[in-house]
DNA sequence: TTGCTCCTCACGTCACGTGAGGTGGC
DNA sequence: TTGCTCCTCACGTCACGTGAGGTGGC
């Protein structure tokens, strides 16, 4: 058979069959009186042998090793075939997350590529300064990769990093929320944690959303986090979370603080009221005594009044202490 | 800054350097009176840029065009790149679906190896023709892609290309049961009646434990083709479906038959007798009858005699028929 | 004689590595 | 003077494509 009807059945372009003749892999068995290259049956089963080998990967010369050399077995090459093909798979699979991180952010100019591939690569950094820096250099008006800016916040253990990826959300006005709500499923409860401090700092209404369905975490600490937040943003919601932050003593001055600028006084003195009654435990009515002072209003004054009678000592002078330093502050402003 | 400097910096070699310089794609700015390239802080910083864009896969000339072309919009090419990373990975993982393939049919030999390919090229074929002839010129002694196979098997809508890969498996001795074993919990009822079929055709007790779990399966075809599976291989558990397809026509002839290979004659009898007993229906009635030729034994004999006096005269007859038949074989053995 | 197929030789591509042979500044 | 860095020119790699210029068989 000659080289075109070859090359023609076996889809091999006659340059390669040439190549091949020419490196010694697939060398024709005959010449024709012309000097014409021709194959036999012997020669065509060697070619598709040479092309079968090609499509697992191997190069010309490791083909040409493989069909030629008895001592080079299949099983170690194959392997370090697989190796190499999940190593570049994994790697293009790296390259192809960035490049639609690059898509998403939409950018108009190629330095605005070039900024959002700085800022992937700063994330992917193992130095917590490095991190920072790559998100602190963001140009404010940058075209922003926030999903990957928001999976970073999710994963980000550093603080001060976090704190800078935060901002960073916060910025970019909601979006990248969808990618933070994913973060609040987490199973890890550090995940879900960060996940509602940046929900926090993000000021929309679906970020509001998402912190009310937070209050139900199994987590104390993201229901606290959430109720702190849901809190400053007048939601009512977030009472009862902050009462017993303030019952238990954890971050109580700031839940204090929150529950005072909540505008349903009556509501919160008379929840609170009540919790005082539920405990005897004279810490715990000293916290709630002293949180009363954050609550504006002539009910929660009224519930000073009753406490500077109170059988505690210590609660009675407090009660007492708040409420003369309220009249002074009325006075002052009369 | 010297070429050296800026390499050591950057990580691309002073080859490189000195070549983006001859593309025009990094020009350092200034030259030492020596002839030394000296580059200035803006072409460490257009170098930067060319790196980022090179590792999205921009080649040089890419690169070169996105820098200096303010009308070479980023959109595009990305767009673009996003697809041919997509593309590039998914042929990789067609590669590496065939590498492990090979690997666990762990071949010693090239040769082999090409035989695999062959078949594996061969079972992707769009023509029944040559899926059928791929998995026909397997030698049977080579080494085999099992669990290729019997996807194939789980796949493969052409009955005769259907039935090379059972018989082709069949011949593996137990091997790719698992991938079959996974095709009876496909939702699919066609891939289930595919593995039933194939399982059928290994002989091992690992294919019997399979075929019972089928025998509780949805559908009709699936439970009814475990049975006569299972019936062959003297499984009492398949009685009551065989039965069930007498009573009903279904493949009764086989299902007759299968019935009497099986070693418990009096049991079948019994609950072929309750079955007769609790149906009106002529057709039916005299199904059964027709079934009790195939049954060995005295039982079988006694209930046919019975039958000779049924109200039914058509099944009287046929009773009549077979115990006659009966009568004159035993005579010619004794 | 006209197409067609085949031949060899050789350059181009792409992103480099690796010399050879020579020079400049400490 | 000795290292060191830098220079240019150029070949090699890998798997090809694409000619140029020429020949053989129908």
């Amino acid at each position: 058979m000659l080289i075109g009807e070859v090359s023609r059945r076996s889809g091999v372009s006659t340059r390669m069959l040439r190549h091949y003749d020419a490196l010694g892999l697939v060398t024709p068995t005959g010449r024709t009186v012309g000097g014409y290259r021709e194959y036999s049956a012997q020669d065509i089963r060697r070619l598709f042998h040479v092309e079968c080998l090609r499509t697992l990967g191997l190069s010309l010369n490791e083909a040409k090793r493989a069909m030629d050399d008895p001592d080079f077995a299949p099983a170690a090459l194959v392997g370090e075939l697989i190796e190499h093909t999940r190593a570049r798979i994994a790697a293009e699979q790296e390259l192809l997350r960035n490049l639609e991180r690059i898509d998403a952010a939409a950018p108009a100019q190629w330095g605005e590529v070039t900024n959002i591939v700085a800022l992937l690569r700063g994330l992917e950094s193992e130095s917590g300064n490095r991190r920072q820096q790559a998100v602190l250099s963001q140009n404010t008006a940058a075209a922003l990769p926030v999903a990957a800016v928001a999976q970073a916040a999710l994963s980000e253990e550093d603080p001060n990093v976090a704190g800078a990826l935060r901002w960073s959300l916060a910025r970019a006005a909601g979006a990248g929320l969808a990618e933070l709500a994913v973060g609040l499923d987490a199973t890890q409860v550090q995940v879900r944690r960060r996940a509602v401090l940046a929900i926090a700092a993000v000021p929309t209404a679906e970020a509001t959303t998402l912190l009310r369905r937070a209050l139900d975490d199994a987590d104390t600490t993201v229901r606290e986090r959430a109720a702190l937040a849901l809190g400053s943003r007048q939601v009512a919601e977030s009472i009862p979370v902050l009462l017993e932050m303030i019952v238990a003593g954890r971050s109580d001055v700031e839940a204090a603080e929150v529950l005072g600028s909540l505008a349903r006084a009556d509501d919160i003195v008379r929840a609170m009221r009540d919790e005082l009654d539920g405990t005897a435990d004279p810490a715990t009515r000293l916290r709630i005594t002293q949180a009363f002072a954050e609550i504006p209003g002539a009910a929660a004054r009224a519930a000073l009044t009753d406490l500077t009678e109170d059988h505690d000592r210590t609660v009675a002078a407090t009660a007492a202490a708040i409420v003369g330093a309220r009249d002074r502050r009325r006075r002052g402003k009369g």
